[in-house]
RNA sequence: GGGGCGGUAGCUCAGCCGGUUAGAGCAGAGGACUCAUAAUCCUUGGGUCGUGGGUUCGAGUCCCACCCGCCCUACCA
């Protein structure tokens, strides 16, 4: 069995996240990992906050924390939501971690020894209201080009040319507004890009197999030619620089928060007293599959600047072998935004409904070609016809008629016949059509062809009306329902990936007698079934006691959806 | 400005290397059934595949131009 390291974009620090930030990454990476965990594979699925930089300062100065406090207090609310949706991380690491420290400190230094590192002086605005130095996007001031006044130092808004600081006409600080800043000079350190480009390209375009989102945008910073990246930065907070003369200065983010995958798999291996089996997923790790997920925006640091990193080192780290990338999930009227908070974010989302709700709809809807956008009609409309009616309505269907004709055992019955065998025909090839969806990282074709399957044994129900074959052949009934019933547990072994909770309960409907608890997050899973296990359909024998489970998904009524649009702010027409 | 993604039935989307009458789900229509969360199953109507050219025996699928929507563009992450 392959080695499988999986790692989900590192949620930012500021603020619990939305749908569309678990959509782009957490979620699917966590369906794959939980997919490839139940096939055996040993699986190693890591992801942490990213920690530092401006933003993460500036909200816990708004909080009244010290920023490491701050980070410490939202870092265990977001994992809060994380295992409220079921996400089956190995380690929830943190970017500030020692582990990331050390290791950031390392590949500095590596790069340093490798001459791709370089020394540059450049002036960096000084706010002396605020004491402390701005990145350009905390500075204000009229564009030089359109004359609008609230142009950032960055870019334009209103003309969307790109700007430095020193164009702004009367620049000020964007955080109280003071004009008193300065421009200081200040010394810092250059990742040389533009020397590892050759490499990089090799690397892009050797994985054929790639999305195009991925591949064309790193193709795309190629192809403008790679500048070199000022990797420091003159704040309190991050990874200090440990260098002569840099005292005072710290990594920017992007350079430390990468890194922190290999961090936390450190700090995952120091929490269980592993030693250096860190070392194995990371080091010279020929023998390992390192699949990415993430959402566009993060593509360019994953095909270029992490890379760079790491072959810059000399040092035979992993890079990735698959990188997933994802477009944007849109709330009524725009993106999602955490800012803003425009959008449904993860811990309402799990007041109003189970986790289960919220991944199938996400994974059924992930913006694998496109953006997709979330509207509460098509939520509900999902929800209430593929896990409402679909599955949940044959779970109870097939029970409740069971338990009131032959009792609380599965019936024994007659012998599979012509309708079991093009039963199980299908189900072969719907199985292999859903493992191929998962392997390949199709996510909403997998969640199709899941719905299907679990249509498949409606239509199978239908053929054989149990209800009538009861009154002349009550065998014949029996052999139906028991059948139906080793469909709800298939259902139960190949729906967890996307739908845990839900599987847990359908596995615990039949006393199988194994002790069968197996725990949520961490655990294996279930074991994936094997086809032959599935032309045989007998994981419930005749005998088996079961009992029937309250209804598995609720309908979702024209009044929940009505509440939710008022109380999420989507009174604007999309 | 540059780049990317998308524009296919009312809606959400599949359609790989070009090849018989363009598919699915939902919604609509009709029927069946009554075990079930008024669920399910069967049947069915509906599309000049954004526009205009071109290549080809043949194009939704390749090429060119244009239009529309969204996104990215290196100091928010």
């Amino acid at each position: 069995m392959t080695k499988y390291l999986i790692t989900s974009a590192l949620p930012y620090i500021n603020g619990i996240k939305h749908l569309g930030n678990l959509v782009g990454s957490m979620l699917p990476a966590d369906v794959y990992a939980r997919y490839l965990r139940q096939q055996g594979h040993e699986v190693l699925f890591i992801c942490a906050t990213d920690e530092h930089g401006t933003p993460a300062e500036l909200a816990a100065l708004d909080a009244g924390l010290p920023v490491a406090e701050f980070c410490r207090q939202q870092h265990e609310a977001q994992a809060g939501t994380y295992a409220g949706f079921k996400l089956s991380f190995d380690h929830f690491g943190r970017s500030s971690s020692p582990q990331n420290r050390e290791l950031t400190q390392h590949f500095g230094h590596r790069l340093a020894d490798n001459g791709y590192i370089e020394e540059r002086v450049t002036k960096q605005v000084y706010s002396r209201a605020d004491e402390r130095f701005l990145p350009d996007r905390y500075v204000i001031g009229t564009c030089p080009h359109c004359g609008y006044a609230a142009a950032r130092g960055d870019q334009c808004e209103n003309c969307t040319r790109l700007l430095d600081p020193t164009q702004l006409i009367n620049p000020r600080s964007a955080l109280g507004g003071s004009e008193d800043i300065e421009f200081r000079d200040s010394r810092h350190l250059y990742l040389l890009q533009s020397r590892l480009a050759p490499r990089l390209r090799d690397w892009i375009t050797s994985r054929t197999d790639w999305p195009t989102l991925t591949t064309s945008i790193a193709l795309k910073w190629l192809n403008e030619g790679l500048e070199d990246r000022g990797i420091t930065r003159d704040l309190d907070w991050g990874v200090p620089v440990d260098r002569d003369g840099f005292e005072g200065k710290v990594y920017y983010v992007w350079f430390d928060a990468p890194i922190e995958y290999i961090g936390a798999t450190k700090e995952h291996s120091d929490a269980r007293g592993l030693g250096d089996d860190w070392r194995s997923w990371w080091y010279d790790a020929s023998d390992v599959r390192y699949v990415q997920f993430m959402a566009k925006d993060n593509v360019p640091f994953h095909t270029i600047t992490f890379p760079a990193t790491i072959m810059g080192s000399g040092e035979p780290w992993k890079v990735a072998d698959y990188i997933k990338g994802f477009n944007w999930l849109n709330y009524y009227g725009g993106k999602f935004s955490t800012s803003r908070r425009h959008g449904v974010f993860m811990d309402s989302a799990l007041e109003i409904l189970p986790a289960d709700y919220w991944r199938y709809f996400l994974i059924a809807n992930a913006p694998e070609s496109d953006d997709a956008t979330f509207t509460w009609e098509h939520f509900a409309a999902q929800v209430n016809k593929d896990l409402a009616d679909n599955l949940g309505n044959f779970v109870n269907r097939v029970l409740t008629f069971s338990r009131k004709r032959f009792g609380e055992q599965v019936p024994a019955g007659a012998e599979a016949g012509p309708p079991e065998q093009q039963l199980t025909d299908q189900l072969v090839t719907l199985l292999g059509e859903y493992q191929s969806c998962l392997d390949g990282l199709q996510f909403r074709k997998a969640a199709q062809t899941l719905r299907t399957i679990w249509s498949v044994a409606n239509s199978y129900l239908e053929l054989k009306s149990p209800w009538l074959e009861i009154r002349e052949d009550p065998a014949a009934a029996q052999l139906t329902l028991r059948t139906a019933m080793n469909l709800i547990q298939l259902f139960a072994l190949i729906s967890e990936p996307i739908i845990p909770d839900a599987a847990r309960t359908l596995r615990g409907i039949f006393d199988l007698g194994d002790a069968d608890d197996l725990g949520d997050a961490g655990a294996a899973g279930s074991p994936w079934p094997a086809l032959d296990d599935v032309r045989s359909l007998s994981w419930v024998a005749a005998g088996t006691p079961f009992t029937v489970p309250p209804v598995l998904f609720r309908k979702l009524t024209d009044e929940d959806i009505e509440a939710w649009r008022e109380r999420f702010g989507a009174e604007t027409a999309a």
